[in-house]
Formats: structure tokens, sequence, C-alpha cells
DNA sequence: ATATATCGCTTGCACTTTGCAAGTGAGTCC
DNA sequence: GGACTCACTTGCAAAGTGCAAGCGATATAT
């Protein structure tokens, strides 16, 4: 049997060239799919950092999807990975400055299924939608803090 | 041969029950998909309402995901679909309140972007990024006035 | 020390969605 | 009436998704 060497280039998702630099493109291209902001809400509202915990979501993560979409929220650096110092099993995840600059934009949705949502569970935090419609920018700072030490804000707004 | 009269129900994509009512996503589940905010981009910054003028779109749309996106935009409320009253074979799509208030997310989207890609065209707006960080909400506003009975925004700000 | 469980994935496979090219039918222009 | 435009629809190969099962490394129980 004959054999020749044949290399060849695969191009992994994330060094697919962008179809536009334009921004919206931009930012739905960077963390644009359903999944990819699940896993950041998931941080930001209640506070989870394991690939155990992410796939504990109500909306049902597949193992190999949810692998895929951390994998790529690392590639473009809005997620950073860090070994669990007392379990050698875990990773965890957390928000880069880049990954908690999206925060505003988070709120941003969540405002609009608030209004637009007839069964929305914003009803929930009244608050906390009280807050983002009055300073979305400030809120989001101070939330920024917050998840630098703490673990995830939903808590904090529960009536 | 023998014949049988099954009746399927067959369930359209947006009468699918929504995974939760999570407000994140909720706002995902209804416009998350990529294509349909480049749909949404195009109206507002570029002022585009028919299906030919989306189709040539940098970006590339094919055109059954194309019209797959418009119905499901329509489906939800985010679009409405107007007769061309001179031309008989256009359609006019233009945005509802509802669509009208993701205006806001969109420009959360923009600053992330011009803020974290190194080579957005956003570069080439300066103005109006400006206007956004300041003051997202009133200048949304505007546009959605502007929109009303305008050709999108774009132009407006191009230095 | 050994067995069992947990954690973060990867793999296989059926099914669905996408992307591209080529229609199609109604309306317009000449 | 014939060519063209517009808004789609259709067919098909390729890519992506969802589910279940598996896997290697670490941790825990006996």
């Amino acid at each position: 049997m004959q054999w020749v060497n044949v290399t060849i280039r695969l191009m992994k998702r994330d060094e697919k060239k962008l179809r536009s630099h334009c921004p919206v493109n931009y930012g739905l291209e960077a963390f644009g799919d359903r999944w990819a902001l699940l896993i950041l809400r998931d941080i930001v509202f209640r506070g989870k950092r394991t690939y155990g915990e992410f796939l504990a979501s109500e909306e049902g993560f597949s193992t190999n999807i949810l692998a895929s979409r951390l994998d790529h929220l690392l590639a473009i650096g809005i997620l950073q990975r860090d070994d669990d110092q007392t379990d050698g099993r875990k990773a965890i995840y957390a928000l880069t400055p880049k990954g908690l600059d999206l925060i505003p934009v988070i709120f941003e949705i969540v405002l609009w299924s608030a209004k637009h949502d007839k069964q929305s569970q914003a009803k929930r935090i009244p608050r906390l939608i009280e807050l983002i419609q009055k300073n979305n920018r400030q809120l989001s700072a101070e939330i920024m803090k917050r998840l630098a030490i703490g673990r995830g804000i939903l808590s904090d707004y529960l009536d």
C-alpha cells in the first residue's frame, strides 16, 4: 500500500475572517450566539463559574455546544479560564474586562424583554429593572466591581 | 392500495414555546439570530426597507435565510410589512414600536464593538459613538422619531 | 489500597439548519 | 407582447445541533 502525506490547514471558527467590521456585525459575530450570551447571563446574574453549573441551566445546554461556546468565548477574550485551587478537576470561568463590558448590552436586552414579554420573569426584579432604566452605565460599573469579588447579582435584587 | 388520513400539527417556529421567560433568553429567542439583527441594523443605520435592499448587504444574505428571518420578525411583531403604493411588486418593511425599542440594544452593541474591535468601522462615525456614550436612551428616542419620517441615520453622522 | 463517584469534556450519530444556485409567479416597462 | 424586476421558493450538499454514551483525570468513601 502506498501513502501520501497530506497537510490540511483547518481554519478554526475564530480564525474565520469576519464578514465585516461593521460594529453591529462585529458584536454579533463575537458573542452573537444565543448560547454564548446565556453563559454570560449565568455568570452575571446567577454567579455561575463552572462547566457543571452552566450545564444545569434551565434552558438546557448540550454538553458539546457548551464546550464549543466556552472555547469560543475564551478564544475571543471574553472569558478566562483558571484551574480551581481546591479541586483539581474543576475549572473556573470568569469574565475578562472585555466580557465585563458586555454587561450594559445584556442590561438593555433585559429592559427590552421586561417591556415586551408579558410573562417576563423580570417582574420579579422590579428594583433592578428600575435601576437599569435610570442609569444602565452606572449600574453596570457597580456590577463589574461586585463581580470581581462576589458571585452574581440576581439574589441582591429579588424582593 | 389502502389509504389513511393523517393529520399532522406542524408547529411553526414562532409558536415553539420559549425555553424560558428569563429576560435575557426572551430577547435572544425573539431577535437573537445574527441575521435578524443585521436586518434591523440595515433599517436603522442604512435606511433600507425592501427585500432587495437587505439582500445587497455586504455580509451576504442567502435568499432563503433572509425570507425566513423577515417572516420571523413579522411573526413576533418587530417588523411590519406594507405593500409599496407605487410599485405592486415591492414590499416595504418597517420597524414597529416593539422593533424601535431595540435601538438602544443595537447602540450598546455598537459601543462595545467600537471599544473592542481594533478595525472597527465605528472609527468613521466618532460623533455618533460619542452621542451614544453620553446618552444612549435620549439619542435612541430621537432616532425613533427620525425613522418614522426619514431613511436611516448613518449618513447624518459620517464626518 | 481499591472501588466508586464527579468533573470537564469528547465522540458518534440522527436530525435540522444553512448556503448556494436555480427556479417561479406576479407586476412593471417599453 | 416580451424582457425585466421583485419577492420569494425549491433542491441539495455541507455544516451545525441535540442527545446519549464514553473517557481520562481527580476526588471521596471504605
